[in-house]
This record gives structure tokens, sequence and C-alpha cells, in this order.
RNA sequence: GGGUCGGUGCCCGAGUGGUUAAUGGGGGCGGACUGUAAAUCCGCUGGCUCUGCCUACGUUGGUUCAAAUCCAACCCGGCCCA
């Protein structure tokens, strides 16, 4: 078995966390390198599917892996079958969530769908954007309302039937729930099941997933049966773990690095990563060879950083952070460093230095700010600002000042 | 539907009429140290342009000089029964 994997191009296999079925060499139906074969001598693309609820707005480096890897698929001539799980995304997905998930809007589900598509490249180039819009044939973008708001009680009756009670209790998020007596609603049954009716609807080869999605894509390969279809691959890669190095990167958690994030931010996010991450961040979110880092521990974090951060905004603005960060701690203001600009407009002055960080959006409150100040995590200029009443009487005095909060974040106040 | 127990700040969890944004732990943030890591130590952890003023213990009303703490109704959940 592990000898059909390593017969897989190394393109599918990097990173890879699990491959099911992976069965018999011989076996087209349940051994995807003879897939592949196949489709490739009557030159049919494989139809790689990868569903995404848009229910944030922020994609992060977690979701990166999966997209990546879609990506791969793309430039080895397949299709990328992206499904924005709008209608699914208003029921929630129950998997690793130790709560019944909020519902969400239309007006809001429509809008986080519009947002991550532009993260994920659309109008870009495929060199600049992270999936291949532009290339004939790679991509196909479908929303899961297409087919799921039409089905009628008696679909949806007989999706039901197509699992079982017992299957449902034994997915672990459910027994956990169970155990610790948290509630689960009737409606999250469905969750996997619509998830899986996806791949029916769009005839999928592949599905690519986190390992927590088993589940659910297993049951895809069910109803793709039951509909008398041939059965898809889950093809999983593994969840990320965030910057806090022990829980997923989860938006909800507060410790991810999102895509759209300016080049520094990126950056000293990613060089100040716990250590035991390094080798992981290199393995999942760029094409090196984890091998070539430098042995230097901080060494190494640097490499990893100027690593990703180039995948995302190339090499050479990648580079240029890289020093501008180290400069910024030593304290330099320079003109040319690329530190993000924050307008001032939205100040009223004179401004007490607390304000001034809250209307700024740099901290959460005013009395949050209040705290940083006098915890001593507040400079200007690299000077720290130690009274939070300290007051400025106009804007020229501030502006082209770099405001530092904590070790990472830096803002060059602007008009 | 019946019985029973319960709903406290980001999470867990004390508190059961009267200094008080509300013990403690976790998490988080900031500082020192360091390699902008880990470990350790210290501080902070409702909101407000803040010497003061607001809002908070499921919701609404009530009792009281005074309630997270007492009463009522309602909402939501766990468990047991049907």
């Amino acid at each position: 078995m592990s000898d059909n994997k390593a017969l897989l191009p190394d393109w599918i296999a990097r990173g890879m966390a699990d491959l099911f079925p992976s069965g018999d060499i011989d076996d087209l139906e349940r051994n995807l390198v003879v897939r592949l074969a196949e489709y490739s001598k009557v030159e049919r693309p494989l139809r790689v599917k990868l569903g995404i609820d848009p229910t944030g707005t922020e994609i992060h480096l977690g979701h990166s892996i999966l997209f990546r890897k879609l990506r791969a698929f793309q430039d080895a001539g397949h299709t990328a079958v992206l499904i924005i799980g709008d209608f699914t995304a208003r029921i929630g997905d129950p998997t690793g969530k130790s709560k019944t998930r909020v519902q969400l809007s239309s007006v809001e589900v429509e809008e986080n769908s519009n947002t991550y598509l532009e993260q994920l490249g659309l109008g870009k180039s495929p060199e600049k954007a992270l999936l291949d819009f532009r290339t004939p044939g790679r991509l196909e973008i479908h929303r899961n309302s297409e087919w799921l708001s039409g089905l009628d009680l008696v679909q949806v009756i007989d999706l039901l039937s197509t699992a079982t009670v017992g299957q449902m209790l034994v997915k672990e998020d459910f027994t956990n729930r169970t155990d610790s007596g948290i509630p689960i609603a009737l409606h999250e049954f469905l969750y996997p099941l619509l998830q899986g009716y996806d791949s029916v609807a769009v005839n999928a080869d592949i599905e690519l997933g986190g390992t927590d999605q088993k589940f659910n894509v297993a049951i895809g390969r069910d109803l793709q049966r039951h509909f008398n279809q041939r059965q898809q691959f889950g093809l999983l890669l593994p969840i990320l773990v965030g910057l806090d190095g022990v829980k997923k990167m989860s938006k909800s958690l507060e410790n991810t690095v999102g895509l759209n994030e300016d080049p520094l931010s990126m950056y000293s996010k990613l060089e100040k990563v716990p250590d035991q991450l390094v080798g992981d961040y290199l393995r999942l979110l760029t094409d090196l060879d984890p091998e070539d880092l430098p042995s230097h521990a901080r060494e190494k974090q640097k490499a990893m950083a100027l690593a990703v951060t180039e995948t995302f905004h190339g090499l050479n603005a990648a580079k240029a952070v890289q020093s501008d960060a180290a400069q910024l701690i030593a304290g330099s203001k320079q003109e040319s460093l690329h530190v993000p600009e924050v307008s001032l407009s939205r100040v009223h002055f004179p401004a007490k230095a607390f304000y001034l960080l809250s209307a700024l959006d740099l901290c959460e409150s005013s009395s949050q700010a209040r705290r940083q100040i006098q915890g001593g995590g507040v400079r200007l200029d690299g000077e720290k600002i130690t009274d939070p009443n300290k007051e400025f009487i106009d804007r020229e005095i501030l502006l082209g000042k770099i405001i530092q909060l904590g070790k990472k974040t830096f803002r060059r106040l602007v008009d």
C-alpha cells in the first residue's frame, strides 16, 4: 500500500496526510495511480473538488495548503472544481466544532464569497494568483446553492436514508459533544450528506480536504455509489498548526496569518513562530526541501519566513521586508522602510495617546490602549510612550512617524 | 409533554442580600530575559478622548434602603421518564 503511494508523482505526494482508498495497484477503482494513468491515456483531466464554506472574510495560510494542492493539479492539466459552500455555510459544518454554529445570513455569505475569490487571485495572472483563473478548462467555480437549494423533501429524505445514526454518532466531533453534554441539532447531521452530495453534483474524481474532513469525504463516496457514479478519492492534507504552536490555525483562535496581509506583517509573524513549526511550515507552504534550511534555529526561522512570504508576495518584496523588519526592531525610522500605512484622517485633534491607538484600530478599545501604554508596549519612532494621556496637538507632529505596538506591529502614520 | 438539575466575564469555574467590575485557574496581551523561539519571572486582562461616568452575572418584571445572590413568569440546555 505504501508502495502505491510511492508511485504517485511528487507534486501529489508532497505533504499528503492520507489518501483513500489506496487499494491494489491493479484496481482502477481503488488506486489513484491507476486512475491517473487511465485518464491520461484518454486525455480526460481529473475533476478535483475542493469545497470551502464562506463563513469568514479571511483566507489564511492553513487554507492555502489545500489551495496550493489544488493549484498543483491545475498545473498538471487537471480541472479544479471549486465549490463555494454558500448553502452549507448557512448550516455550519459541525466538524471540529464544540457548539452549534451560528447561522449566517445570505447577504453575509455572498459578501464572504466574493472576498474569498479575490484573495484566491480572481482577476490576477496565474503567476500572481493562488489559483489559475485564466487557463481555459482548469477551473470551475460553483456555489452549492445551485443544486442544494432545489432539493425537495423527497430527495432530502433519500439522502438521509443513506447514512445511519450510528455512523453519525461515531464521528469524533459528535462523540465528543455527546460525551460532554453539548447539544447536537438534527440539521447538523445533514451537513456531511450535503457536502457529500456536492461530489455527486460535480462528478468529482478526487476531493481535497484537511484530515478532519475524512468523514465528510467518505460520505461523498457513499453518495456517489448511491447515485451510480464512479467514486472519488479522498486526498487529505494536514491541518496547519497556528502561530501559537499548539492549536490549529483558525481565525477564531487568532493565530492566523492571512493571505491578504501586507508582506511586513506576514514576515514578522512568521519569523517568530515557535521552533517546532518551522519544518512543517516550510514543507506545507513552500516547495523547498526542509533539508536545505540553515541548521541554526534562528536562521532557520528567518529562512522559512522569507520563503513563505515569497510565495505570496514574490522574492523582491520578501527580501526587502526581511531587512526592514530587522531595522525596525533596531529602532530605525527611515522613510524607505516598507511599513504598512495608516491614515490619521479619522483622528480628532488634539489627541491623547490612548485615544490615538484606538482611533487607528491598533487596539480594540481605548481602555486596552491605556493598558498597552502603561505596560510599556507602545513606541513612537522608537521612543517609548509612557503616559496614556500624552497629548498630540495636531496631525503635523505625527505625520510620517512610525508607531509600534508590541514587538511585531508597526504602522506609519500618514495623512 | 412530565420530573430534575443548571444557565456568571474569551473559556472553565467560585460566589448564594450589603467594601468591590465580581476569588481562582486556563487562555490572551504587554514587559524583562533570549534567538523577535522555548522555559522562567513580573504586570495587565468590561466600555468610554477616563481625576470621573456608564454597562455587566440567560430574559423580563417584582420584593428590598440594597440583589449575581430572594420571588414570579418566560427563554435555553443537560440528564431521567414518556
